[in-house]
DNA sequence: CGCCAGAAGTTTTTT
DNA sequence: ACTTCTGGCG
């Protein structure tokens, strides 16, 4: 085991491992079983394991946990009562399923709410604790009440041939657990088992590898206890802190230089993580720069926070940094909008990771659960959603009824509509049935005929009528899910194109078990995500913001000592990102929920001492407000810090009135030693000056905003937003007719004048 | 069945 | 502030 604190050189530890099992040790690639935390970080590992063994590493099992289960499940289905073409359902899925099952029960979503019960069964399942295991044993009507919705709620899924994501991992643990014969081909077949990221497994993957290395020992393992952050999905810090007990003969080893940060960075990370309890006693160091200190700023609110934090970057990259070097980072997801529009508005290239992903979207969700039904007709909740979309004269009382008879010969919808005698119905609901009907045996003799997966979208967009059906409806945002779905198309061909055998199955997993994170690439624009996201990652710059209380941490987790000490973590997380600078921030108010709210700074920073930042009240300073008058020094502010009395708001009058003249503030006076370095950043009247955006846009971006194209169809026309990144980059073009169009780079015609 | 208006929920984090 | 859900009505 490997304790491998932030920046430390953990992947290439564990590269470094691989590589020289299979060199060294002759190992075949197949019979090493990799365990990583994304699939960017197991494309990479399998591409670096290859180039330092000059081996086809294809055999290689290196992926998530999630994926890899897939995998052996689809062998290995027909163990456990599945087949292989096995639905995997997101979350929406299984809330849809939810919603069905408490219905049937007449129990009502106040009582006892989808997400609720769903979170319930999930922690049973992390914990790999199948309902036959819970039946009979409820306290009370409540728990015996949930414990009957688990079981029907697997019924349910088994019967739709489908498995959420916790399934994967556990029903392989039930499969290899239950079967001696499959168990001991899997447990030869993987003579080393290694898993990164170990503190973020759960006790459904303990046991996996338990199951798989258990005998041989051969495990390996790589993780930070400081920075385990998925308790909330079940994953258990004790997995780490407690290996040693579970495999005998164990060796820990440290790895606790830092070659990621500077000394400023990594003494304030070390300070924060210091005040946790539960924790193995290690302290980062680096042989590095102490570099600039970090900088602390109180905002007005989120818009100013968002304004300040665009200029400074916009300074970076006037210096020199590029767009990609640049990140920010935020607890939630919600939090990303400020800064999206400020960015927008300043045109400096960015990208939103996370969030509401593409493949979310209802237009995307509905072609989707219409290819899924396909592959796996018993697919009822992928049927459901897509009966009566588009509109055909289906509603309610038909679905009902079909589902009662499907139920009642012990078929899927689907399937039981295949056969279904359309005399049995009536009026436009017959006629509706009988088009489906139609369309479905269509498709299916495409799928069964081995039609790309492109063709049999096509193929079902055609016969429904869908995009026609957007076109007539002639708004921007119809025409919005029409360009996704043309997007979506070419995702697949894209996909084709990369995996010439794939298939439908394949092509349905990926996009399920496929992160956001997982298509991100450095470079482009300054990236905006999560803490969650942000593990593993690093940037040169990194601000870090929203350290409120009721943000970070969390509303939810700041009365219990062991969730602020995960807070805590993923504060830490997010301070060891930062190579170079790091800029936190708080807002003293925030828009939540459309009202202004008042926020206090974070808890987390109380327990930092002084020195270990630099605090700069610019809730004070008030150019913010009336950003058009022109620059004057300002008298030096006091900086002071004063959490926990930091209640004084600025003297705002209502109504926005005069303030006394104000100036920008002086840029940090530069406090490290790199002479070359203080030449750069020595505060000039030409920093004072606001920030040149088209200046600061001209960067490695192919397309940014403001730039001018020439279209095939639409003539000239100005780029006024760009999102998305890689193949999935949209432009938005105001063109000169007065046309305002949004296309999808890849797939529009047109160059850059 | 489909449309509309008003209500309710959203923001913790993700495979 | 914004989207999604719900119930009543034509």
């Amino acid at each position: 085991m490997v304790f491998a604190g932030a920046g430390t050189g953990k992947t290439r530890v564990l590269t470094a491992r691989i590589a020289w099992l299979v060199r060294e040790r002759n190992v075949f690639p197949a019979k090493i079983f990799a365990a990583t935390f994304t699939n960017k970080a197991a494309k990479e590992m399998r591409e670096r394991v290859a180039k330092l063994t000059g081996l086809n590493c294809d055999g290689l099992w290196i992926g998530t946990f999630h994926s890899m289960c897939a995998r052996l499940l689809r062998m290995e289905a027909r163990h456990i009562g599945y087949n292989s073409s096995f639905t995997i359902y997101d979350t929406d899925d299984q809330q849809s399923l939810m919603k069905t099952i408490l219905k049937e029960r007449g129990i009502d979503e106040k009582s006892l709410q989808p997400k609720s019960a769903l979170h319930r069964i999930s922690s049973y399942k992390n914990s790999c604790i199948p309902f036959a295991e819970l039946d009979g044993t409820g306290k009370s009507y409540a728990d015996r009440e949930l414990i009957s919705i688990y079981g029907a709620y697997q019924d349910a899924l088994k019967r739709c041939n489908a498995m959420d994501f916790d399934d994967l991992i556990c029903n392989t643990v039930y499969l290899l657990h239950g079967n001696e014969e499959v168990r001991e081909q899997w447990r030869k077949r993987f003579e080393h088992v290694l898993v990164d990221e170990y503190q973020d497994t759960n006790t459904a993957q303990f046991r996996l590898i338990k199951l798989f290395a258990g005998s041989h020992g051969r495990i390996f393992v790589v993780g930070d206890d400081d920075q385990s952050i998925y308790a909330w999905r079940g994953a258990k810090i004790e997995n780490i802190l407690g290996f040693a007990e579970q495999f005998e003969g164990t060796k820990v080893f440290k790895l606790e230089q830092n070659y990621r940060s500077t000394t400023s960075i990594l003494d304030l990370a070390n300070s924060v993580i210091a005040n946790n309890t539960v924790r193995a006693d290690k302290k980062l160091w680096t042989a590095g720069e102490p570099g600039r200190e970090v900088v602390t700023s109180e905002f007005r609110d989120d818009r100013h926070e968002a304004d300040k934090v665009s200029d400074k970057i916009a300074r970076l990259l006037r210096d020199g940094s590029k767009p990609g070097d640049v990140a920010i980072l935020y607890r939630t997801n919600a939090q990303s909008r400020s800064f999206e529009d400020v960015f927008r508005k300043k045109k400096i290239p960015y990208v939103i990771v996370g969030g509401l992903s593409f493949y979310e979207r209802k237009e995307i969700k509905d072609c989707i659960a219409y290819l899924r039904i396909i592959a796996n007709p018993k697919d009822d909740v992928s049927f459901s959603r897509i009966i009566n979309v588009p509109a055909r004269g289906i509603g309610d009382k038909t679905q009902e009824k079909i589902a009662a008879a499907a139920l009642a010969q012990n078929l899927s919808m689907a399937e039981y509509l295949a056969g279904a005698d359309a005399e049995s119905f009536t009026g436009t609901a017959k006629k509706g049935l009988v088009q489906l009907s139609k369309l479905l045996s269509g498709t299916t003799e495409l799928y069964t005929g081995d039609f790309p997966p492109k063709d049999i979208l096509e193929y079902v967009l055609k016969e429904t009528g869908y995009i026609n059906l957007l076109e007539a409806e002639d708004t921007e945002e119809a025409r919005g899910r029409i360009e996704n779905i043309s997007e979506l198309l070419n995702a697949i061909e894209e996909f084709s194109d990369d995996n010439p055998d794939g298939t439908l199955l394949q092509f349905l997993e990926q996009i399920t078990l496929v992160a956001d994170i997982d298509k991100w690439e450095p470079g482009q624009a300054v990236t905006m995500l999560t803490l969650h996201s942000a593990k593993g990652l690093e940037f040169p710059h990194v601000f870090l913001t929203g350290l409120e209380n009721g943000i970070m941490p969390s509303f939810a987790n700041m009365d219990d000592k062991a969730k602020l000490e995960e807070e805590r973590r993923l504060l830490y997380v997010g301070i060891t990102r930062a190579m170079k600078t790091l800029d936190i921030s708080y807002c003293k108010s925030r828009l939540r929920f459309g009202q202004w709210t008042i926020m206090g700074p974070s808890m987390l920073l109380n327990s930092v001492p002084d020195g270990m930042y630099r605090f700069v009240d610019e809730a004070a300073m008030f150019d913010y407000f009336e950003p058009d008058e022109p620059l004057t020094p300002r008298s030096s502010p006091s900086p002071s810090r004063s959490f926990g009395s930091s209640d004084r708001f600025p003297s705002r009058q209502a109504g926005g009135g005069y303030q006394q003249p104000y100036g920008r503030k002086e840029p940090p006076q530069p406090s490290w030693k790199s002479a070359a370095r203080d030449a750069a950043v020595k505060p000039t009247r030409k920093v004072l000056e606001a920030p040149n955006y088209d200046e600061v846009s001209q960067v490695e971006v192919v397309l940014r905003t403001g730039l001018r194209i020439g279209h095939a169809e639409y003539g000239a026309g100005k780029i006024v937003h760009v999102s998305g990144f890689g193949a999935d980059t949209r432009i938005e073009v105001l063109f000169d007719s007065g046309d305002r169009k949004k296309m999808m780079a890849k797939f529009a015609k047109f160059e850059i004048l």
